[in-house]
DNA sequence: GTGGCCCTGTGA
DNA sequence: TCACAGGGCCAC
């Protein structure tokens, strides 16, 4: 469920948490989970926390390894992941996949804190890696525009370029990063597009319209610390506020907000989408 | 381009 | 009991 305003709050909330902070005692509880670099794990013993921070979905941890090499750790949370920093007298649970200990400085004898990462449907994963193998990794290396990150006319120039039902377009990653199935809803609904309009149909102007409208609620919801539909929560455990200004996302069979008309209920890109069939053209 | 798969919890 | 939640990948 995090999409781009949900990794951009958790990099946001954990950065003054981990920033800085030397980690010890890495707990691997479930091999699956780190995906890549298991041979960099022993590095990772002494390391120090750069920063977080966020490209498309994924959270990324800028660390120096304990020989002051850097060394990136990206957590893609997919559904369920959470990065959590709890007190020590917090115990791993039944989805805890990966602990480690923070401590404030390399001399200190005892950690501050312990960094989790949970997952309950276990799609979540973590990559290790150098900052140099980066570009060999395929999702990374094709990873599209950052939405806050070019002009609307930039962004609408990436989706005119990609056919296919406009949904698709805007879940697909390594055209526009970082959009799920809220924000692809969402964004389709202010710009009176219906999620299965070609995009080859849609005249280059609505096209800037809607690249206006994809960063204006990706801001929003960036401001409203995110949406939380269940699981989603920031660093600090706080649920987002977005949740409560959707037009469409979870509303079918309910009134349209603009028109009063039922929003009908589909399924477009293998998802379930929503929108408003009087709104949106 | 579409649908199955990974996986668990939730709600009808 | 079973459909559904869905990001990304893979086979068809």
């Amino acid at each position: 469920m995090p999409e781009l305003p949900e990794v951009e709050t958790i990099s946001r909330t954990l950065n003054p948490q981990v920033q800085g902070r030397y980690v010890k005692n890495i707990h691997l509880l479930s091999a699956k989970t780190l995906e890549t670099g298991r041979d960099l794990l022993p590095l990772l013993e002494g390391a120090r926390i750069e920063k977080s921070r966020r490209r498309a979905k994924l959270l990324m941890l800028d660390v120096r390894d304990n020989t002051g090499q850097p060394l990136i750790a990206a957590f893609h949370l997919k559904m369920t992941g959470r990065l959590f920093v709890h007190p020590l007298d917090v115990e791993p649970h039944k989805h805890t996949k990966i602990t480690l200990d923070l401590y404030p400085s390399a001399s200190t004898p005892a950690p501050e804190s312990r960094l989790f990462f949970d997952d309950v449907r276990t799609f979540g994963y973590c990559r290790l890696m150098r900052p140099e193998q980066l570009p060999e990794w395929p999702f990374w290396a094709k990873l599209g525009f950052e939405p806050l990150e070019h002009t609307p006319e930039e962004l609408a120039a990436r989706l005119a370029a990609k056919k296919g039902r406009i949904k698709n377009v805007l879940l697909d990653q390594t055209v526009i990063a970082g959009i799920g199935n809220i924000y692809a809803d969402e964004s389709l609904f202010r710009a009176g597009l219906r999620p299965d309009r070609k995009s080859e149909t849609i005249p280059a102007e609505k096209l800037v319209s809607l690249a206006g409208h994809i960063q204006e609620i990706l801001q929003e919801a960036i401001d409203a610390c995110g949406s939380s539909i269940r699981d989603y929560r920031d660093a600090e455990g706080n649920a987002g506020a977005f949740q409560n200004k959707f037009n469409v996302y979870g509303r079918g069979g309910e009134a349209c907000k603009t028109c009063g008309s039922t929003l009908a209920s589909a399924r477009v890109a293998g998802r379930g989408t929503v929108y408003c069939e009087t709104c949106q053209k």
